[in-house]
DNA sequence: GTTAGTGCAAACCTTTTGCAGCTAT
DNA sequence: ATAGCTGCAAAAGGTTTGCACTAAC
């Protein structure tokens, strides 16, 4: 019921997010099962886990359809997702000179977006 | 002497390290004034801010020479830098694209690292 | 009867805040 | 006295854990 939760609400819920859809489904439902069967479901692999930097996770269901990476903005806290592909280049040569497998969806990056620069604050 | 003791300290201590070592030469210094004198120095734009993903905030003195970003593994959590210059492409491709600054400096990137992946452990 | 999963409540950890006091202007 | 920074203690927020109970094999 949890991973259906997280599927029917989209986008990047917050633990606590699932914890009050999945709670009108089942009454009584305590927020501890919900942080345990998002971590059972994180391992088994069937969801990921997002830092937004916001301090609370976020969680979506993996899809291999719509991978895709965020842009969040350190002015606003505005986040806009970019089609994973874009990191292509950079995760073979991360690869090819550190050994390292990036993360292939849902990796955080930070800077500003383009209204907060329109805004014309220096950097 | 909060940002002399970031700088003491080197690499990415947590607010907590910090906390810790400036007490040792201030005596009955509080926690809550590191918090206030560590965002005081992030606002002003000398140190960095960094999360790792470990659900405390790391923190590093600003330095020009030395920019770099840090590969998190997804498994083990060992940290890894990679020097700023890898992202250049990839920074260049979003300001294009989305009008997105990305930071040049301190972003996390997760994934798995070359020892990790030897293990072995499928993906 | 042993295992796995649950509710509940309390604990935990990092970070923030309210308040009184001190220092220098 | 006024503004700014401090210590202290307590709160806040998100997350985790201990324990007793239930349901399933």
């Amino acid at each position: 019921v949890i991973l259906e939760t997280v599927a029917h609400l989209g986008g990047h819920p917050t633990a606590h997010e699932v914890f009050q859809e999945a709670r009108a489904r089942l009454r009584g439902l305590n927020q501890a099962t919900v942080y345990r069967n998002l971590d059972a479901l994180h391992d088994a692999g069937l969801i990921d886990s997002i830092d937004p930097g916001t301090g609370q996770a976020g969680f979506a269901v993996r899809d291999a359809a719509h991978l895709h990476h965020h842009l969040v903005c350190s002015e606003c806290g505005g986040v806009t997702e970019v089609p994973a592909k874009v990191l292509d280049r950079l995760a073979a040569t991360l690869l090819q000179s550190h050994g390292f497998d990036l993360g292939t969806d849902h990796l955080t990056l930070v800077g500003r977006c383009r209204s907060c620069r329109s805004k014309g604050v220096p950097g």
